[in-house]
Parts: C-alpha cells; sequence; structure tokens
DNA sequence: CGTATAATTGATTTTTGTCAAGGCTCGTGG
DNA sequence: CCACGAGCCTTGACAAAAATCAATTATACG
C-alpha cells in the first residue's frame, strides 16, 4: 500500500513525556538534552500505517526521531518487490544524511501509527555545535544499528527459512522489549506474514508455512497481522544466534544519565 | 585459514605520505587533521593476507584506520562456513566500539597484505575531545557504509546469483576505482571466488558458474584469486542497480579541503 | 618438482519459489 | 447490526534455483 507522502505538524511540543527521551538522539548528553532538543525541533509529524516519511529517491531535509510506533527501512526492486532493510523503534534516529540536497538511497513507511519528531537539517547543524557530545552520540547510535545489520546480512546470506524467520522474530523480540520498562507481557510483533517474507527475503507463502511449523511446536502464536512470541529461547537456539549479540537489548531502558554509552565510562575513568 | 592474532608495530610515523589521508578519519576536520592524528595513533600494525585484526567475539581497544590493503568483516556460523559482511578499502574505520570492554560482534581479517594505523581508545577520546568534529565525521563515515550494507542485504534477500555477483563486483568496482587518483587502468579486485560465495549468500561451486558465464560473455576475466572488470556497465545492468547509489563513489577520490560531507557545506551556506 | 589450495565440471538432491484456489478478518457503509 | 469487499492467510501441486557430492584439473609457492 503506496499511500501519499506526509502530513500535519503541531507546535514544538516539550520533550518531558516523549517516550523517546532516554534513547536516540535524546540521551546524548551528560547534561539533560530534553529541553534543548525541544528548542531545535520543527514539531511532530504524524503517519498513518502504510503511510511513506520519505520514499526512496526522494529528497528531505530533516533529522527524525521516531517517537512512537514502528517504521521499517525498505528498498524497491524494478519489478515491485520490496526489501525490508531494518525495523525503527521509537527512540530510532532516521534520515540522516551528510549532503543537504542529497536523496534517500532507501524509504521509510509507518509500520503502525507513528509519531516522529522533526529537526530541521539547519537547526540539526547548529544543535550539533552547540552540543558537540551529539556527533558521537549519533556515531554510536549507528553502530549500534550496524550491529543489526550484520546480523541480518549473515542470517539472510547463509541461512534456512526457518533460521532466517527466527532470526528476525528473535531480533525484534528484544528489541521490543527493551522498550517497555516492566518487560514481562506478552510481546506482540505488529507485522504481517508478507512483512516478514520482505525482511527474510523469502516469500510471504513459505513464511507461512515456516510460522505454521513455529506454532505447531508452541513457539509462536499467530493472529492477524500480528506475531506473539511464546518461547524465545527456542527461537534464539533455531536462529543459531550467539546470545551476547542481543546483551545489549537483554536489558530494560536504561534510566537516564546511566546511559552505558562508553564515552561517559570512558570520562569516568579519566 | 584462520592465523593468529597480530604483529609487529613501528613509531607513529607522520601521515603526510598516507594513502588513506583524505579519507576515513583523517580528512575530519578543516584543519588539516594529519598532524593532528598522527599525535594521537601508538604505531601501524601489518598484517599478513588471511591473518585477523580481530575476531568474532574478541575485546579489542583501539580504533584502526585501514592505510593499505584490504580487509573483510566477516562472521562464523557453528558449522565453520563464514558469511563476509562487508569488505574494507583504505580508508575504512575498523573497530569503533563504544563500550570500553565490549569484544565485537564480528571479526576482520587481511584479504590482502595490509597496514592500519592504530589508536588506543583513550587516546582516541581525548582527540575527539579536542576536535569535536570528529564525531560527526564519523558519524558521516558510518552512514555512508550504511548505504552498502543495505544494498548488500537488499541484493542477498532479493536476487538470483547472477545478479548478487554482479552487485557486489560492481560494488567493489567502484569503491576501488575511487581509490585511484587517475582511474582508467583495469580494475582488479583481489576475491577468490569463495570469497565471493561467501560475500553473496553462495556457494563457491554456484559462483563458479555464474563468473564462467560473466566471462563467457566478455564482463569479466577470470584469473587465479582475483577477478578484472572489463564491462562495469553492463554488471551494473545485470545487477539491477540505481546508477544513482554509486554516486559518492564514481568520483575520484575528493580533494583535500573539498571533502562533501555536507556539514562543511551547511557551513559554507550559513 | 611436489604439495596445498583453487577452480572446474557433471550428476543428483534439497530448498524455496510460483501458481492457483479457497477461507478468514476486519473495517466500512448501508 | 449486518453484509460486503479488500487484504491476509492457508494449502496443494508443480517448477526453478541453488546446494551437495564427487572427481578432475589448474595454479602458485616453497
Amino acid at each position: 500500500m503506496v499511500t501519499t507522502p506526509t502530513t500535519t505538524s503541531d507546535t514544538p511540543s516539550g520533550c518531558q513525556s516523549c517516550k523517546a527521551r532516554h534513547d536516540g538522539l535524546c540521551a546524548a548528553s551528560r547534561d539533560d538534552a530534553r529541553p534543548v532538543i525541544a528548542g531545535y525541533k520543527s514539531g511532530d509529524l504524524r503517519l498513518a500505517a502504510g503511510q511513506d516519511l520519505f520514499r526512496p529517491g526522494e529528497p528531505h531535509d530533516a533529522i527524525y526521531n521516531l517517537v512512537n510506533g514502528w517504521v521499517y527501512l525498505y528498498s524497491l526492486l524494478e519489478d515491485g518487490r520490496q526489501q525490508i532493510l531494518h525495523f525503527g523503534l521509537p527512540g530510532a534516529v532516521l534520515g540522516f544524511s551528510p549532503s543537504p540536497g542529497a536523496s534517500a538511497t532507501y524509504g521509510v513507511r509507518a509500520l503502525t501509527e507513528a509519531t516522529v519528531c522533526v529537526i530541521p537539517r539547519e537547526n540539526f547543524r547548529r544543535l550539533s555545535e552547540a552540543h558537540p557530545d551529539m556527533g558521537l552520540r549519533l556515531a554510536w547510535l549507528f553502530s549500534r544499528d550496524r550491529a543489526l545489520f550484520f546480523g541480518h546480512i549473515a542470517s539472510v546470506g547463509r541461512h534456512n527459512a526457518r533460521e532466517r524467520v527466527a532470526h528476525l522474530l528473535v531480533e525484534l523480540f528484544f528489541r521490543a522489549r527493551a522498550q517497555s520498562a516492566d518487560g514481562d507481557e506478552d510481546v506482540l510483533l505488529p507485522l504481517s506474514q508478507s512483512h516478514i517474507g520482505d525482511a527474510t527475503g523469502l516469500t510471504g507463502v513459505h513464511v507461512n508455512r515456516v510460522l505454521n511449523e513455529l506454532r505447531r511446536q508452541g513457539i509462536v502464536e499467530l493472529r492477524y497481522r500480528r506475531v506473539v512470541i511464546l518461547d524465545p529461547e527456542r527461537l534464539v537456539r533455531i536462529a543459531g544466534m550467539d546470545p551476547n549479540l542481543l546483551l545489549p537489548w537483554t536489558q530494560p531502558r536504561l534510566r537516564p544519565g546511566e546511559h552505558d554509552d562508553g564515552l561517559q565510562q570512558a570520562r569516568r575513568a579519566a
């Protein structure tokens, strides 16, 4: 479903109640960055499920911080099929591109209803000058995501259908669970079986066969456009993942001021 | 071939003649960063082809700048097969990890004989404090690499063998050609057919069949452990790539002070 | 030269895709 | 509140792509 560009924006809200305030850009500095960022954002953007934040090849001139909902990054093939490159959860930084007029090489689409905080390019430039931490912070976020990309490449490149699906579900399970402070409710992933296919490089039909097997074994539960993970441990084994890779995501969300970004640790040590 | 850790290092050389001085970290600041970086590096490290800079799961406490030669990033499967995640060419930044004791989730191995410039973690911290540009510069490099990862995921996820191989060869062709200022000699990739298989998620046997077809069609030339690209345009078509994605790599190496990192452009505009 | 690593080729099997038909859910509008 | 339709899910039969197995030949390097 390809819907048209983007929509409304409201006034820059104070970020006190932002669900993403402990992750992403907003946990950047030792000093509390929230009131800081609030001064640079131009507003919030609301996306309906299925709507694009921007499309492949489209220029965009802002950096976005996903505040609410899930999105996915994708690229298109000539024949209309899509490959899902990555899923973005609240806190994700989207749309950072170095050159001003550059057009994205990928698209970003809302998987659920979603809200993004918009920081125009020029504002971001000023923000990063005023807060030099920001650059390294961004680098840290990118580096953390890179580990996910690598996992994705290895999964699609070397695993069979069952393993690939398991890998995707595990990754999202832990990332989603890290979002909720409490942690022990059932984790429900807002994915259709085609989404899973587009992410794992399989067809929806084959994903269906794999998922049904996982369901018969009591590992997942399937609902319309949703997957519930019942037995994450077993999925980890099926995926053949190194549990260490999951460490950054097994902790519940870090409390503010306690962010393990390494640089702060180095600072404390110095 | 898994050889043992690492080897010699010599004194911090002045970086005046470094082949990577216009890319990677060293092109960071408007002020000439070379003498600056020289003060933070601990030395150069020389790797023989096939030797690991570090292995998956191994902690390492430095940031490395690849000065010479090619490396690849890989992850291992239980059964011993490897997936090549990314190829690093001169200028690549390797080993950046946010937390001090963290162990890499991937390995880095020399594809050819290679030299890396070593910046110990603590030195890098001081470097990035003294030169706040460094953080955004790193973020920019990561963001540029991310486009390659995305291309890799899409290729492995949604293309057939012929297209995948073509995609890999094209990517490396343009990246390699951007390295040489002159630009028009034949580009020779130091890859065995197994390397190509490990990167594309195919078996060496199948890669062989695909490559031989490409050879019969006059698109590539095969030598022992090497591939020569004769007709890059045709490969681009086979790979089904958007030529725009290649733009950052079609220019010969940027001259110093002219680095298109966007922030400088924004600065000029301001 | 001799040996280890790569490349090549053919025969066969496995995995996954393709095509097609029918059933299920959910939102929408009477 | 119900009926309808669009998008999803499910299942089976068949086809295609790539893996696997197994020899054989080439290449570099000591």
